[in-house]
DNA sequence: CTCACTTTGTGCACCGGTTCACAAAAGGAC
DNA sequence: GTCCTTTTGTGAACCGGTGCACAAAGTGAG
């Protein structure tokens, strides 16, 4: 039985389903592991901490995949996703900056797993170049260009500090990378079309304390004091 | 002048603008440092990478604290957003596994900076129990309940292998805490009331992956073929 | 004081995403 | 075949968030 490309996917896959789909994904792989042959939308959703007519409407953005009365097939599923996310080839990345972040992501195994490749490691200082780290040899910032254009990375980590990250983003893109997983605590200005990402532990951790806030001052009855401006300022 | 809070505040900040605050304290500390006194909507929407509109209608949540035809006063506002994310308090943060990644969290002085503040280091393996790491002393996870309740602990980083995660929360969440920023790649249940974050590397770079293919795929053309299950399969 | 200018704060229309709830489809028992 | 059970796929209402566009409020010049 061959199944036609299903009238439901004409492009267009929206944003908050693309984020969910590595989910579903991690989740069917440990079911894939454990055996299972087919799974139902509601014990996928609970594996992916989801809504089950969520999950469902996320999947019929791909195509239908499913079979009424029975469920998805997990091997099958696993494969629709894979190829829905660009998993089915190998993308080269390339990681810039080499202090503590970088060297922990560079030997991060698991997110190399499936698709992913570390092709290079980069660092502007001559201290850390030469260095070999989870198998690869740090180069120097100079060969940026090069290293990109001779491994045909696609994907650029940026883990530098912040007042470097700008820069290197300019360079990076000028060498026709459109893809960038930013950690630097900045906001990098790039042109349209080049698609960033952000990961911000101080962001994260603030609004944890947002909401930690929140919940201790409902047990102590609401803010205490102090809510005015604590010395007298001229507006 | 003293300002008394203002109506508009009736406690309830929409989650996404929390989410932004964040980004604006970062910028206004810039403008501060460069002794900016005050600053318009526009400006620094444009230095937090938001639209101005949107800018305004986030800090219009937390009270009317800018003055028409001027702007906002920094240092004011700075102290607003901090005091709204519950920065003027000190946080004593724990991260539990010190692994690569949980190593370069601990060395990372960026986001200790403000209100954050590393009071523990933990880890299964004995190997590593008793290490110095950025001035703390790595103490085994047996410690977990003890140390989070003597030093206050009310943010819990996860760094742990994915295997360990659940367990290392269930304990957390027994011991009280009610803050969790997990990195390992899983998801955790919890009880009602407790806030987890999720950091997941693997996950971005799937996402980049996602839109770097529809990039390429549009200037091939589409989609080659091999569009179907490329082996025979039963459904 | 008046007028021109600047910039905030917000009403309103719009949009993407979530959730409910159910019809349609598939399988199995008899 | 018919009936009953299971589970998908989706229409429709709803909800939170965004962005336009403008009135209100403040500044400064003359």
């Amino acid at each position: 039985m061959i199944r036609r490309l299903s009238q439901a996917r004409e492009r267009g896959i929206p944003e908050a389903t693309v984020a969910r789909l590595p989910l579903y994904l991690r989740a069917l792989n440990g079911m894939a592991e454990r055996g299972l042959a087919t799974v139902s939308s509601e014990d996928l959703a609970v594996a992916a901490g989801v809504n089950s007519a969520k999950l469902r409407k996320d999947l019929s953005h791909l195509g239908s995949y499913g079979t009424r009365g029975v469920g998805y097939d997990v091997e099958y599923l696993i494969y629709q996703i894979s190829r829905e996310l660009g998993l089915t080839q190998d993308w080269a990345v390339a990681i810039v900056g080499v202090g503590n972040l970088g060297r922990a992501l560079a030997n991060y195994g698991g997110f190399v797993s499936r698709g992913f490749r570390v092709a290079a490691l980069l660092d502007a200082d001559p201290e850390v170049v030469g260095d070999h780290i989870a198998g690869l040899n740090v180069e120097h910032i100079d060969e940026l260009e090069a290293v990109i254009r001779r491994r045909g990375v696609s994907i650029v980590v940026l883990a530098t500090p912040a007042l470097a990250a700008q820069q290197v983003a300019d360079r990076v893109v000028a060498a026709g990378v459109t893809s960038i997983l930013n950690f630097a605590p900045v906001v990098l200005s790039v042109p349209e079309g080049v698609d960033i990402r952000k990961v911000d532990l101080s962001i994260e951790l603030q609004i944890l304390a947002f909401h930690e806030q929140r919940k201790t001052d409902r047990m102590t009855g609401g803010p205490a004091m102090a809510e005015e401006w604590p010395e007298a300022v001229d507006l």
